[in-house]
DNA sequence: GTACTAATAAACAGGT
DNA sequence: TACCTGTTTATTAGTA
């Protein structure tokens, strides 16, 4: 730890005055450096000392240590690694200054300021590689790290080589004892399609790129040349890094990404009389609300922009294809289109939290809720009370204006058809006719007869998910629009060419892991006694004009109904 | 402008 | 009587 605070010193040191550094004070610098090479070379010659002379047996321990030293070693060389950098930069503006070279612009970077912004260019990392690869691999030639375009550096310059394998400890025993951990960590069965090291016949060690002809030859290459000694630590360590700008590149493309969609969000919209509070969720609410668990659940004000709250910050999920396109949430509901081309359960599952804690209208219909809610439970059975406890206790937003929603939940339970009320012993339970679901949805798609007569282009809801969305979800790389391969038509009788809308209706048979759920077999809400109700979707299949409510046990008319409706699914086949 | 969908509000009936 | 549950109708607003 007196290395660390030695070395931050003179970092900070460094990095204080960065455009009054004189040749003197790199100089200064490269003595300090020297030195503290020297004291962590002894540190290490000691612990190393330490763990020769520990117990053989006690193994634990001994890795324990080793875990420490390696970190040490870690915290320690990677300050070495920036003190270098800044103290090339420093050297090279010096010459800079003195006339002796002309630097290319933008290398020129004072590090206090325009080393964050300078990107470590593949030519850069290349240099890193050979650096740290040292002689031995230096004939191996042009590594391969295309693509990478790192904004951000806060360390590496093409320096670091000596000073990496100096700090070094020679430790043959070192070695030995990591490379049979190492040898361990490489399990036989492993295959070369799984290997990220092995592909197309070449060793993918950074800066290696060997032929392997087989994966066996591989392995062994692997431990013979990349056993676990000085320069792969420092090669290691140098992926580190590598991992680690990528990182903060990836930080800093999705603060670019929010700050798109809150700047695109927050466009001014013309506040509407009509619109209520409730339906209103605006971002300073949601910053009120976001940190705190519990709801406050204080009313809105309608003037309040209609920018939709979006989970954006939320964990790994950074981007969900509703919070991207729900920005025409004006009224109440946020765009058909948005609605229908999630899964709610692929939607819900990261934002979980989010829309437990934050006082934000899910931007799903009532009966993509209310399905969910009946799917979740056990039975795949809920009673209306249920639902209800449902909704609050997932969904901050439902837990005011009770009565609103409430008699949505109702409206919606008795309005479509799919969700089914069965009679039970305790009461009532509500469940989902998953065929009936799919069915509606698919019918969206299409058209229903009716449908398919008006709409000129035949394209049905399916063509609601507009350009832009679509494009936006296939750049930010969305498993949304990549899952195709999880439609089929099998199940839900969907027809070939899938819209979003469609994948959405398969989505929404995945559990939470994206795991198609047997339980949401369609066929198993038959087994108990149901009323069947008459959806006013399909005008034309309400040919009974008796009171729309009726008991049955799986009654011929049911049959009927399947029947109907197969023919139906075959129709729009 | 039209058709459609979903949200919301409200009335009503039946049960507890 | 009040409340809950369930159904139905009407209205409104967003979208294609």
């Amino acid at each position: 730890m007196q290395i660390c605070v030695c070395v931050r010193a003179c970092v900070s040191v460094a990095m204080m005055s960065p455009q009054v550094i004189t040749p003197q004070q790199v100089q200064q610098i490269l003595q300090q450096q020297q030195h503290l090479q020297e004291f962590y070379k002894k540190q290490q010659e000691q612990l190393h000392l330490q763990l020769l002379q520990q117990h053989p047996g006690k193994q634990v321990k001994e890795q324990q240590q080793q875990q420490q030293l390696a970190a040490q070693q870690l915290v320690f060389q990677q300050q070495l690694l920036q003190m270098q950098q800044l103290q090339q930069q420093q050297h090279l503006l010096s010459l800079q200054r003195q006339g002796l070279i002309s630097l290319p612009p933008g290398q020129a970077a004072l590090p206090g300021q325009t080393l964050p912004q300078a990107g470590l260019s593949p030519v850069e990392l290349q240099q890193l590689w050979k650096d740290v690869t040292g002689p031995h691999n230096m004939d191996d030639g042009v590594i391969k790290h295309g693509g990478l375009d790192l904004s951000t550096s806060s360390s590496s310059s093409s320096t670091t080589s000596s000073a990496v394998s100096k700090a070094s400890p020679p430790g043959a025993h070192h070695s030995m004892v990591n490379g049979q951990s190492r040898r361990e960590s490489v399990p036989q069965e492993e295959t070369a399609v799984s290997h990220s090291l092995y592909g197309h016949g070449v060793c993918k060690w950074p800066g290696c790129e060997s032929i392997c002809d087989d994966f066996g030859q591989f392995l062994k290459h692997l431990n013979s040349e990349h056993a676990l000694d000085d320069r792969s630590t420092a090669q290691c360590r140098v992926q580190m890094q590598v991992v680690q700008q990528l990182e903060i590149q990836l930080s800093k493309e999705r603060e670019r990404l929010q700050a798109m969609m809150t700047h695109l969000h927050m466009r001014p919209s013309e506040p509407k009389p009509s619109q209520k509070p409730l339906n209103l969720v605006s971002s300073v609410t949601m910053l009120k609300t976001l940190p705190s668990a519990s709801p406050p659940l204080l009313p809105q004000t309608p003037t309040a922009p209609a920018a939709p709250v979006t989970p954006l910050s939320q964990g790994p999920s950074v981007l969900s294809p509703a919070s991207m396109a729900s920005g025409g949430a004006i009224r109440r509901r946020h765009s058909d289109s948005i609605k229908h081309s999630l899964s709610m359960c692929s939607e819900i599952a990261p934002n979980y939290e989010f829309y437990k804690n934050a006082d934000v209208r899910p931007p799903f219909t009532y009966a993509t809720l209310i399905r969910q809610a009946i799917m979740e439970a056990r039975d795949n059975q809920l009673t209306l009370n249920e639902i209800y406890s449902w909704f609050t206790t997932t969904f901050a937003y439902f837990r005011r204006n009770a009565a609103t929603w409430k008699n949505a939940v109702r409206h919606n339970l008795s309005l479509h058809k799919c969700f089914v009320r069965v009679e039970n012993v305790k009461g009532a339970v509500w469940t989902v006719d998953e065929l009936e679901y799919q069915r509606r949805r698919s019918q969206k798609m299409t058209g229903s007869p009716t449908l398919v007569k008006n709409l000129p282009s035949g394209l049905g809801y399916g063509a609601a998910l507009n350009a832009s969305l679509q494009a936006a979800l296939a750049e930010s790389n969305m498993p949304l629009l990549g899952n195709a391969g999880l439609m089929n038509s099998s199940s839900t009788g969907l027809i070939h060419g899938c819209s979003p809308d469609q994948l959405n209706g398969c989505l929404d048979q995945l559990d939470s892991n994206g795991h198609s759920s047997p339980a949401y077999s369609p066929l198993h809400t038959y087994r108990l006694p149901i009323h069947i109700k008459e959806e006013p979707l399909n005008m034309d299949d309400e040919d009974c004009p008796m009171s729309l409510v009726t008991t049955a046990n799986h009654s011929p008319e049911l049959d009927d109904r399947e029947l109907e409706e197969g023919n139906l699914s075959e129709d729009l086949e």
